[in-house]
RNA sequence: GCCACCGUAGCUCAGUGGUAGAGCACUCCCUUGGUAAGGGAGAGGUCACGGGUUCAAGUCCCGUCGGUGGCUCCA
């Protein structure tokens, strides 16, 4: 039989099957050495798997140096949960085990056990994970036929290993897999598809992370598990690696930022989720709406402004109360009436009142509707996260009222739109979602047929920008599909940014109307969109973006002087008095410090740009420029870092100053 | 909302039932200095809040509030 491998050669091979071990052998004693699993014909597997047919094979290795590649710590990762589920029921052998997959990042195991695993425990797992490893026992696959199986499984009683099997024999499965580690019949073995690394003695350095709840099947109202993570990697070395890293990204996490350079704040006593924007906070807001502001100006918005609470009955109309009722404030009650009011949710009902406060022509549209729109949800309390998740937050909102014709053009614009300001930003790693209905679920409003339109148009208009995208069923609006920007933060949660929306439905539950060339009533279609998404996650993760250190167009604090001593507080007062004149934000250190002393402070608040003067400075009317990531720059005259340093505001960033 | 963990000075944290601590920040004094922390002194605490156990509670137990990590949810 016949092997191809990566780089196209052939090996053949007399007798059938093989395995990828022999394949490797074949090869070199170093690569079997090395081999960990294989790829064939691109499905990963076990190194000791028979093949017995002509395939395309892969070898994959363990790393020589670094951590190495997806597969090859999917499969040390896999094994490491098992590792992991067969110490924790050496513990606790009352523990039923219910799935344990490998992450990106890790693994974890959903556990049914009624004692709660604390961080305490952590050590006794790892002691019983180590001896393990040590005992360097092979991963052993054995197979039953789906009825043999079943009954086997039915023996044990476990009936979340049941509900997975017959899962996978629903899903097509012609027989069953166990992996034992070690001896069939002696040894703790798990019920699993595989692939798993040959031994445990290839598991080099693990850690058990966390422990939380989860639910079997996701589903809140089921049985509890206990979820317990873990990462390991091949080396010692690459799991240091990995935790300074998670160290390092903790120290850009905008909650420590966002305390450090005093930008926002949350108080028990305002309430949970209630952001409170500090001056300096409060100046990259400012300027991040100013941006965009005159971005939509540039593109045919208008501005309005709406109130922060409305009667009831609007939102029953548009249909958001009492459909998220649960995560709504709840309505406000008047003294002498039944009347209620709500804070509002959404800003779009306000804005359709808008549209529907005068008649309108066809010649009218699209009406593009822009408000920085502050709204109140009632999240979970487990959900509030610093700023990304929040119960009142201002949307970068805008609605846009078209006619059929026009919903192509409009949402392309408002994707590059989106695309804009997202590289004004310069967000990279950015995934486009096509969020649409879940065909099986009955909790999407409206006529399935325009649902079936939009999702279309949707599609089309991203196909034909060119734009990658992923669908996901099920993520749609309750009223409409929607095109969603996901940025990861530091620690690779993703959070939602901008969205836009097309929406059939408002415009028939309002049964707002434009008269149409033909004098005939019609109904407008309408386009929800927020690029930046909501003021406070995009705030928070420009400052994970950024590590805090703005862009000089963004930085609340733009320049700081710094006098050598307090002999040049006269000096340093007219340098201040120059730049504050010429629109720069600019402070002035005069505190009875060394200059070493200033710069560190300075550094430490990643203020763009530093102004060192003394008496050099004095005499020739210059600055001594020290720029927070190119260090010094030299000194220049004053005018000259003030023309510079306006350009680079200019510019959004693309510039900076040089002397 | 659910589970686990956590809550000590403005911040980061130490304090394993017996007199509340450190560094940084803050105030004052000395120092007047050229590119990432000069020196000294001082002030700052119902140990989140409420209850309980105990001769004695920051420490043990219960509850509440808040935070963190997940789960579930996210117009």
């Amino acid at each position: 039989m016949r092997i191809t491998l990566p780089d196209g050669s052939v090996k053949e091979f007399d007798s059938s099957p093989v395995t990828a071990r022999q394949v490797a052998e074949s090869i070199g004693a170093g690569l079997a050495k090395a081999a960990v699993g294989a790829k064939v014909d691109g499905t990963l597997t076990d190194l000791d798997r028979p093949i017995t047919q002509d395939a395309e094979l892969a070898i994959v290795t363990k790393p020589r140096k670094g951590p190495g590649d997806a597969d090859a710590l999917y499969l040390l990762r896999h094994s490491t949960a098992h590792v992991m589920a067969e110490a924790i029921q050496r513990l606790w052998p009352q523990a039923q085990l219910a799935y344990g997959p490998p992450l990106e990042t890790g693994f974890y195991y959903d556990i049914a056990l009624d004692t709660p695993i604390s961080t305490d425990d952590f050590e006794k797992i790892e002691a019983e994970m180590k001896k393990i490893v040590e005992e360097n026992r092979p991963f052993t696959r054995y197979e039953l036929p789906p009825e043999d199986g079943m009954k086997r499984l039915g023996d044990e009683g476990n009936k979340y290993k049941i509900d997975n099997a017959q899962r996978a024999i629903d899903g097509g499965a012609d027989v069953l897999s166990w992996y034992v580690t070690g001896e069939v019949d002696k040894n703790w073995e798990d019920l699993c598809m595989g692939p798993h690394v040959p031994a445990t003695g290839y598991i080099g350095a693990f850690k058990v992370t966390s422990v939380a709840q989860s639910h079997w099947h996701g589903d809140i109202e089921s049985d509890k598990f206990q979820r317990v993570y873990g990462t390991a990697f091949f080396s010692q070395a690459d799991l240091d690696n990995y935790l300074e890293q998670l160290e390092q990204a903790r120290q850009r996490d905008h909650r420590v930022i966002g305390a450090k350079l005093g930008l926002f704040a949350i108080d028990e006593q305002v309430g949970q989720g209630l952001i409170l924007w500090k001056p300096k906070g409060a100046m990259v807001r400012s300027l991040l709406q100013d941006f965009l502001q005159q971005e939509l100006l540039k593109r045919g918005y208008d501005v309005v402004y709406t109130p922060h609470i409305g009667k009831i009955d609007l939102y029953k109309t548009s249909g958001h109360y009492p459909y998220y009722s649960d995560s709504q404030f709840p309505p406000i009650k008047m003294r002498d009436s039944e009347e209620e009011y709500l804070l509002k949710p959404m800003n779009c009902p306000h804005h359709i009142k808008i549209f529907d406060s005068e008649p309108h022509s066809y010649r009218d549209l699209p009406i593009r509707l822009a408000e920085f729109g502050t709204v109140y949800r009632f999240e979970q309390s487990g959900e509030l996260t610093g700023m990304t998740r929040v119960r009142g937050f201002t949307q970068d909102d805008a609605h846009i009222f078209c006619t059929q014709d026009q919903v192509k053009g409009e949402f392309r614009d408002t994707v590059e739109l989106v695309q804009f300001v997202f590289n004004t930003f310069g967000f990279e790693d950015v995934s486009i979602r096509l969020s649409l209905r879940d065909p099986d679920s009955n909790k999407y409003a409206g006529d399935p047929a325009n649902w079936d339109r939009a999702e279309n148009e949707l599609r089309e208009v991203l196909a034909d920008m060119g734009i990658p995208f992923t669908e996901a069923a099920g993520e749609a609006a309750f009223y409409g599909p929607k095109v969603d920007f996901i940025v990861r933060d530091v620690i690779g949660r993703p959070w939602q940014l901008g969205t836009v929306q097309l929406d059939y439905n408002l415009p028939d539950r309002f049964k707002i109307e434009y008269v149409d060339a033909d004098n005939t009533r019609k109904q407008p279609v309408m386009i929800h969109r927020a690029p930046f998404g909501s003021m406070e996650r995009f705030m928070a993760i420009l400052i994970e973006h950024y590590a805090g250190a703005f862009p000089l167009w963004l930085a609340p604090e733009q320049v700081r002087v710094l006098p050598i001593s307090e002999k040049f507080a006269g000096y340093a007062e007219q340098v201040v008095a120059g730049l504050k004149a010429a629109g720069l934000r600019t402070t002035l250190d005069n505190s009875n410090e060394r200059v070493n002393a200033k710069i560190k402070v300075a550094q430490e608040q990643k203020v763009p740009y530093m102004l060192i003067v003394g008496g050099k400075d004095e005499a020739a009317g210059t600055v001594s420029v020290r720029e927070r990531a190119a260090g010094d720059l030299g000194a220049i005259p004053l005018t000259q870092f003030i023309e510079q340093a306006k350009a680079e505001v200019e510019s959004h960033g693309r510039q900076t100053v040089k002397v």
